[in-house]
DNA sequence: CAAATAGTGTCTTTGAGACACTATCGT
DNA sequence: ACGATAGTGTCTCAAAGACACTATTTG
């Protein structure tokens, strides 16, 4: 009886080709967004060796052969960054020829959001990582490593897209926040003000009020909220 | 002076991991959609090899190492439906370690979409290649090799996603059309029937009248249209 | 004229947008 | 009382949804 019996690696490409193929590597770069003194950052790590010298980069990692691309895009984070349990996904697959002078190597890119107050203990974690803004980024006096701010400005706009359709904008705050303040990380993300008593009417259904308020300031108090999960009424 | 100077491989690994790296396959695999018979359908091959002969599989190439990952899709859609110069986009990037029982394949998919007259006349390019409906992708009962029917079934939210804010219904629609025939497209994607006028009146702005009208049918005749352009007044 | 499909007019409801107002803190 | 920020009420306008109507062809 046939069952799915192992075929030999060249049989099986002579199934497509007929020809032999050399392996690009393949890699896994992260996007890890936060906010930070009401401006969009990304974590980038200072390159220390050739190519890109001295330039910024994404954090990233080579796919082992037997770990998933999420997998190794978890290890990525918890290598580079120090960072566990936060909104991952993938973004897009960069294949460019010369994207790397050394080699070929196709990069499968992850977007991470995460809440400042997670990443600032791990700073200093590998290499020289840093929150770097997207302004100094798109500024080309500064230079960025490989396709990396191609890269950037393409997460930049995935994010700008799913703000307006998922409640992404929530990943950027702790677990409570007021509603000032989820007003704010809306307007950073989408690059635009917004009308507090519209902003307030939409995100309503959105939230569920704790009875914590904020407290010491010289104004009226606000109230915290949390994110309202499918199932709460 | 120091520019971009060689590196070897295993001094570049070393900087990531100070491991060898046994390096995984990557393909590219192609989502060809268009509706034949009011049905959404994909076009799928039949494996006559190991490891899921008989299955039905979408159609695939290897990606080569000097060609970038859109040039392998154009490639595979070339030799494999012999279809050019049609809607294409990247998916997703699917990397499960035993996604393929022979050997680590990383598969970066691609979403096609075409009209049912661009794909008539090359119905039997390579291998036994043919149109089918997505009822009989998700019946249990119907044989899919590898992990193709999630990669079908994401492709079909996918869709069904960005017909709501995008023009890719008039992918799938030849350069004319008329408002009933876009309309039964529009239904199909979106899975639910719609309000003709209201409809008409969305589509209103997205379409240029050409003066074609059908003739024949045994009823009132209706008009072509062409899809508008930017620039088009 | 009957059957069939193409195409239109209009009312209702919903939500986005804009603006003016009130509330509550610390000093 | 004042400055500052939190929070609310309400009007307008545009778009989505629902439904009833008219129009034009063939046989």
């Amino acid at each position: 009886m046939e069952n799915r019996s192992y075929v030999s690696e060249e049989e099986f490409l002579s199934e497509y080709d007929g020809t032999r193929f050399e392996k690009p590597s393949v890699a896994v770069d992260l996007l890890i967004f936060t906010i930070e003194d009401n401006k969009l950052k990304v974590l980038m790590v200072k390159r220390n060796n050739y190519p890109f010298r001295g330039c910024l980069s994404l954090p990233g990692v080579f796919v082992n052969i037997n770990e998933t691309l999420d997998e190794a895009a978890k290890r990525a984070l918890r290598q580079k960054a120090g960072i566990e349990n936060i909104y991952l996904e993938q973004l897009y697959t960069w294949g460019d020829i010369d994207r790397d002078p050394r080699m070929r190597i196709i990069s499968v890119s992850y977007l991470a959001l995460v809440p400042k107050i997670k990443i600032q203990s791990h700073e200093q974690t590998a290499d020289s990582a840093g929150l770097i803004s997207l302004d100094e980024i798109s500024d080309e006096k500064n230079q960025i490593a490989f396709d990396h701010r191609k890269i950037i400005s393409y997460a930049r706009e995935r994010i700008k897209n799913k703000v307006e359709y998922t409640n992404i904008a929530f990943e950027f705050l702790p677990q409570e926040f007021t509603l000032p303040e989820l007003q704010i990380v809306y307007e950073i993300l989408l690059g635009k003000k917004l009308y507090k008593a519209n902003f307030r009417k939409k995100a309503a259904s959105l939230i569920m009020p704790t009875d914590r308020m904020t407290t010491g300031d010289a104004h009226r108090p606000s109230r915290y909220y949390t994110l309202r999960k499918n199932g709460d009424e």
